[in-house]
DNA sequence: GTGCCCTTATGACCTATGTCATAAATAATT
DNA sequence: AATTATTTATGACATAGGTCATAAGGGCAC
């Protein structure tokens, strides 16, 4: 997360996204910096028959889609608004620019992709070789580690539909559904009307 | 890639590793930065059962494990020599130093970052799902357009066993073997005396 | 130059997860 | 309050890919 203040003397733009809405699709350049100032977005993609893949999920005062930014390359998911949102946008030009004249900012960029990978790199691990219970407790506890889940008195709040955790995971809907029944069953979280807790 | 030069100056050692040999193992702490100069490195998972996941295979010229030099988490894979190696090794205080006191370094850095983000995009949304031939065509695609594939009078040589294949797509041998031929059958690839070209 | 291990290969069978159908509970929209 | 869409849920059945057994070719170590 770069400072507001920061990214405003570099003509930084809000902009409004409704839930659902597009904010960058696959194999387009990169002509943005986008941070989110309210909301939610992921990322993702669709195979031949509609499936869907999640890349990651944002928040608030997180940023997305830089990577591409730095490559001669499109990007490799589309990003779309998961609730109302609103972000900050700056164009390439003056975010590279920002970045040159900001030397602590690129350390910053770089803990950022550094995490991302890391993430990324537990959950390939994961989808690969584990079984449908060893990778939601996996994506469950990581969520918990990193993001912004609470804790109330029932445990960690698993904020994610069944449907989004099939898809950060590879699994269809019906799977999740009887994984998580399973898990629940030995223990290893609780599901109180409908909503997981771990 | 950083500059040897540049790495000497802030007392890089050389390493030789036999192949086989570990580097670095999972749930460590990084002690240092690596950046091979010649040979191959593999990063690796294993799950319970002693399944094999690949993270990536990089080869001279290229630098690995450095994304928990910048956070406070222990490396998510192992490393391991593919072949007989030899490796460039900075203190992580003279590499983080170094970095401090080169900022074109650090974008060179994001730069490094960025790529093998997107090749994990690329190959998450790929495991999760598409099926097996899909999976092995984009891995080859994805190899010869980033890495150091060659062309020959064959076609593009995939520079890697059956089993690392597998390994990079969450496959077993058995089915790599199997697709590979069935993908030979509809003209997608050559097999020459085992070697797969495209 | 022989022995051993790795790699490629193939067949028979198995199983975890996907697919499809159907429905109730809840949330969102009008 | 009524209507519609989304989310959770469950059962029956299908299948891609995994598992296990077995073998032959090739390369490397001793």
């Amino acid at each position: 997360m770069i400072e507001i203040e920061l990214l405003e003397k570099y003509d930084a733009v809000r902009k409004r996204y409704k839930k659902s809405e597009i904010i960058f699709e696959i194999d387009h350049l990169a002509t943005h910096y986008y941070q989110i100032t309210s909301g939610a977005v992921k990322m993702n993609n669709y195979n031949d028959e509609g499936r869907e893949f999640i890349q990651g999920i944002f928040y608030a005062n997180q940023s997305f889609g830089e990577p591409p930014l730095f490559l001669d390359r499109t990007y490799p998911a589309n990003a779309e608004a998961v609730e109302d949102s609103e972000l900050l946008c700056i164009s390439k030009n003056n975010f590279l620019k920002l970045i040159n004249e900001n030397p602590s900012v690129s350390i910053k960029i770089i803990e950022v992709l550094a995490q991302r990978l890391h993430y990324k790199s537990v959950m390939a691990a994961e989808i690969s070789t584990h079984d449908s219970e060893h990778r939601l407790l996996q994506l469950f506890d990581y969520s918990i580690s990193y993001l912004n889940f609470k804790k109330d008195e029932n445990g960690y709040a698993i904020d994610l539909t069944r449907q989004q955790i099939g898809d950060l995971t590879g699994l269809r809907v019906e799977t999740v559904i009887r994984t998580i029944k399973t898990l629940e069953k030995k223990g290893e979280l609780k599901i109180i009307n409908r909503k997981v807790y771990r």
